[in-house]
This record gives structure tokens, sequence and C-alpha cells, in this order.
DNA sequence: CTGAAAGCGCTTACAG
DNA sequence: CTGAAAGCGCTTACAG
């Protein structure tokens, strides 16, 4: 708490405020001997910068915010250790927050964290539409981060949630498999997130192009992407007349649910049934048998997205981009087997 | 970047700027007929205070850290969701810090995030001991978690390593496993974080009591608590001449790895070797089969950090304290088969 | 190359 | 119950 000021380190090395200021922002035409007396104060003295005031006088604090619906969420947490890796090597201090899916919270956020504090946001929406985003009242640079939510509006990066949930499914299709069911689907009040309507698009793409009609028995509505939802709407699907030979989860945590209750079941993956995910989250990789999967290439989206927030920052009125990150199927004993 | 500020408020309700900061801070003495009128050109304007201002003027920014080595792991994940739930209470907003366990950016962290920015810290520390935090400069208050790496000069919560470490390795004995193998030793220069050492010596302690010696062939050395260590020192184990008929892994993670070789083998969990881990992941609960585990009162652990930290916050000179928070174990399928 | 001084937006004694 | 003014620690034109 000893709080060193600039101006007791100035009273130390015999020169102004302004000189050590220079020093400490690393400006060039400072006085060899004078910047040595001056680092040798500084270190003495153990100074740090206060960031508020900084922040105050520059309007910019070196802070931006990732907001994610929740951190124990693998997928978010392996999203934001992304980010924090990229947004650390600009040398920005990422604040994570935690928005529960709350269209409240993520309001605020988007408000700007409640205060003048943070210098940008990546923002992974859940409740809010790109619609409610654009009129709350946003004074800070934002870049919508895994949801084509945005209309153009708002700087985005995203994967081709259509194409990769298309892959998926083309992927099982390929395997023989006819009846693939898909755990995914919501009711129309929940999905606002805009995941579930894209990845179902995909899935029912590619059962049209083989000639297949998405049968309302095989797509269970689910309410959240849980390894516990994912449990139930499989113990409803084997509950059916006819048991599906796939099924595609709209992300990994649904298909380790569905693996789980397969396996309690005694049917035999990928033999009875196959199982691709969605995410590469690394359970899936150690799962039993390891889950196929699309890949989304998360180090891409956390990079872009750092990118896009600080292009938007140093210039706000720049026109707004939309970059998609390529994906890979992943394709392990979930669906093909013991190799 | 409309920047309202006190001074706009306070003209457009006809008040000094004093007035405007009472109504905004709910100070009681206000009129509530000028209270009315501020609050009006509040709302109207959109006033949102400055927090680096306030923060220069307070010198508190209501922000606190929590800084764990990796965001992307599991146990930290869900640990930080439980952190930002209990501070979120508090009105704190939390910044997520993630160090990589470089003994550096622990230092950095503990020195106070760079900058009186941060009025507390939450740190769950693996490179840095007791004595290295005690030395250095630290001017912000400071509550260590998970590891008992403390020795009374700072604030801790954790689990009691080695009691619940000892309970894992007890109910594989009361199964009747003799040969128990564990993951999670590691060579002196990697033991740092403490918990390798707790954890061995319950493990220790509980083979002793049941008239067993630890066998070194059945104690491999890891480097990292991950999967894929936990997969290879099974494979290692398997290779081994005799096979342990069962495996207690110091993290779920470990524990994860060496339930997807056994099934890679062909082994049967449980009965042929039984898998006990710890930390209580959400993986576990889905692995195949469910893994039996210890599990520590993480949302318990995340409250009583917070309100160490509250407390050392308000008063920086009480006593350090020491708080355990309770553990039970979980026996699932992994141990004692389906029910 | 360096200094003196203003001002970022807020809170808080101090008056009234 | 309300106002005028100082000051938190920094950066930045403005001089020299």
């Amino acid at each position: 708490m000893t709080a060193v000021r600039l101006s007791d380190v100035a009273a130390r090395a015999g020169v102004s405020v302004k000189t050590v200021s220079n020093v400490v922002n690393g400006y060039e035409h400072v006085r060899p001997e004078t910047r040595a007396r001056v680092q040798a104060a500084l270190d003495e003295l153990g100074y740090r910068p206060n960031l508020s005031a900084r922040s105050l006088r520059q309007g910019r604090s070196g802070l931006v915010a990732l907001a994610v619906p929740a951190l124990d969420v693998p997928y978010f947490a392996e999203l934001a250790s992304s980010v924090v890796a990229a947004a650390t090597e600009l040398g920005w201090t990422v604040l994570v927050d935690q928005t529960d899916g709350d269209a409240g919270r993520e309001r605020d956020v988007a408000a700007g964290l409640s205060g003048h504090l943070i210098d940008g946001l990546i923002l992974s929406p859940v409740a809010l539409g790109a619609a409610d985003l654009r009129r709350s009242e946003r004074d800070v640079p934002l870049v919508l981060i895994g949801e084509r939510i945005s209309d153009g509006a708002i700087d985005h990066v995203a994967v081709d949630n259509v194409a990769a949930s298309r892959t998926a499914t083309e992927h099982v299709l390929s395997l023989g498999r006819t009846r693939v069911a898909a755990l995914g689907f919501q009711a129309a009040d929940h999905a606002h997130s805009g995941v579930a309507a894209l990845r179902r698009q995909g899935y029912v793409a590619a059962l049209g192009a083989a000639g297949l009609a998405a049968d309302p028995t095989w797509t269970p509505e689910i309410s959240s992407y849980t390894r516990a939802e994912g449990a139930a709407a499989t113990e409803a699907l084997l509950a059916g007349a006819e048991r599906p030979d796939a099924i595609f989860a709209f992300n990994d945590e649904l298909a380790l649910g569905a693996l789980h209750v397969l396996a309690r079941h005694g049917l035999r993956v990928p033999d009875d049934v196959a199982v691709v995910g969605f995410d590469d989250i690394e359970d899936g990789r150690y799962a039993n048998p390891p889950l196929s999967t699309v890949s989304p290439d998360k180090a891409a989206l956390a990079r872009e997205a750092v990118q896009l927030l600080q292009r938007r920052i140093a210039e706000p009125s720049t026109p707004t981009r939309d970059v998609q990150v390529p994906f890979e199927l992943l394709a392990r004993d979930s669906t093909i087997g013991r190799r």
C-alpha cells in the first residue's frame, strides 16, 4: 500500500514528473544519463503506475473483456483460454465475465461493463440477438464470437455452422447409416442463440441431399447443450419403436451424454449406433470410445476475434467484418471404430 | 463514446455535482423532489460512472482478480465459475487471469496485476511457494486457494488433501484390492505445488495402515496432471510384470486417461482394475464407466475464499486464517460397478 | 532534451 | 439538505 507516485520518483531522481513519465513510457528522447538515473530511482522505489489514473487521463485502460455464458462449459473454457492467450500477446489484460446466458447480463456487458473501464469487448451471446445488441446504447467496441446472429452491423467471427453440421451428417451417412438422429433441436423460444437453427439447417440439408427426410421422432427437442440433456434425450430415443443407427449431437457434451446412455444400455458404439459431436473439446478425445467430432479452429477464432477488436478500437468507424474460420471433421472410434 | 459526466447531469437537473453524486451513490439525505429530478436527468442522459475516476479517487476499484494456472483445465474452470458467482454476489467484478503455472506470471499477479487496479487477489499457485509469495513486494490483499503451501503467513483455503487422499485409497482397499497403483507422484523439482506431495502422503498412510508398502513400480512419476499423462502412465503400468488391481489417480483427468487406456486394452473396470480419481469434475460423472472420485466442496471453497478476501481488504492487519472445506467420497461404477 | 501546469471525472471534507 | 473547491496520479500540449 506504499503508493509510490511519479512525483516521488521525480524527487528521488532530481528531475521533473514529465521526465519520469517519459522514461516509464519508453519515450525516445531522454538523455541516457538522465534515463539511467530515473531508472535507478524507479527500481529503488519499486514504482508501478496507477492504472486508474492513466486510464482516466488517456481514456484507455488496456483492459478488454471476454464475456461467455459459462466458464465451466468446456467449449467456452477452451475458447476463453485461447482468447486470453491471444490478447496477452497484444499486451492486453482480459477480464473474463460470465453472463449465465442471461439477457440482462449480456446487455450490461455490451453496455460497457458498467463503466468506462474496458476498451473493448468480445462477446459470445446466447440470449441477445443482433437487433438487441445494435439497439443497446453501446459505447464500447464490440466483437461477436461464435454465433452468426450478426446481421452485418457488428464485427463477427465464427465457423460456418451450416457447412460444418452438414459435414458431420454426411460423415455418418457415408458410413451407410440411414436413421440419423439429431440431438440439439430447440423449441423456437430457446433458439435465440442461432447455433441450434444453423446446425439444424446443415443436418436437414445433408439428409435431403441423400434423399432422406428429417424424422421428428429422431430429433427430440432439448433445452440445453449439456451431458444431462444428451443423456435424457438418448434415453427417449432408445425408448422409441425403431432405434437410430447414428446420432449427430450438436455439441460434444450432448454426445458424451449419449455415449453414457448407450453404454448403459449395452449398445456398441459405433457398431450399433455411431455418434458424432461438435466442438472438439478435450473430454471427447479420451472418451470411451473416443468421440468423432467437428473441430472448429478455436485458436483461429480467438486470434481473429482479438484482431477484429484491435482494429475496431483503433478505427471505430471502419466497416464491419464477418470472418469465418476453418473447421475439420475428426473421425474417431465413435463413428469408424478401432483402427 | 458520448461520455456523459456528472457535471452534464448536474447542469441538466439544475443542481450541483455533489448532489448528483449523492443520488448516484444512494446517499440518504437528498430531498425526494431533488432526487427525482436528478434521477430523471440521469436516465435521460444515460449516465454511467467512470470507474477509473472513481477508483483513482477512492483508491478502490471494485475489481478483484482470480488467477488460476489454466482456464481450460476442468477443475479450474469449475472453480473459476464458482468464484465468479460468489464474488458477483458481493458486487465485485472478477478479472480472471491465467498464469500458465509460470512463476513469473504468478509473481506479477501477486504484485498487484501490474497496477493499483485490483482491490484483492485470489490465487491458485503452482510454481510459487509460500516463501516466494511472502517475499514478493505485494501491496494487494491476497488469498491462496487450493494448495497448502501457506505457512500461515497468508490467508488460505483448501480441502484436507492428506485426509481426502487417504480416504480414496482406503476406499479401494476396503473393496479388497491390494495392488493399488497411484498416478500423480512427481519428481521433486516438479512438486512445487504441494498437492502432489500431500496426496502422496495420504496414499502412503492408507497403505501403511493396511499393512502394505508403497511399491515404486506402481507409483510412476508423471510430469503433469493431464489425460495424456494419465494414459501414458497407465500404459507403462500395464506393461509391467504384475498388473495393479486398482488405480488411485491424484486428479480426475489422470483417471480419465487411465480409463481410456484400460478400455483400449480390453480390461474391465472395476472388475479387473478399479479406478478412483480426485476433484469430481463433470466429465467424470458421464465417463464410461462413471468415475468414482473425491469431491471437494468447490462452492464452499469459492465462498470461503471470497469471504477471506473481503475480510482481508476490510482489515488488512487481521490475523491470517487457514480454512478447510469438506470433501466427500463419491463411489461410482469405476470402483463399485453397476448398481 | 526538460519543466510547470492543466485537466481526465470522480468523491469528500468543508462551509453554509 | 446543497454548493464550491481540492485532489486522487497520470499524460500532454505548451514553453523554454
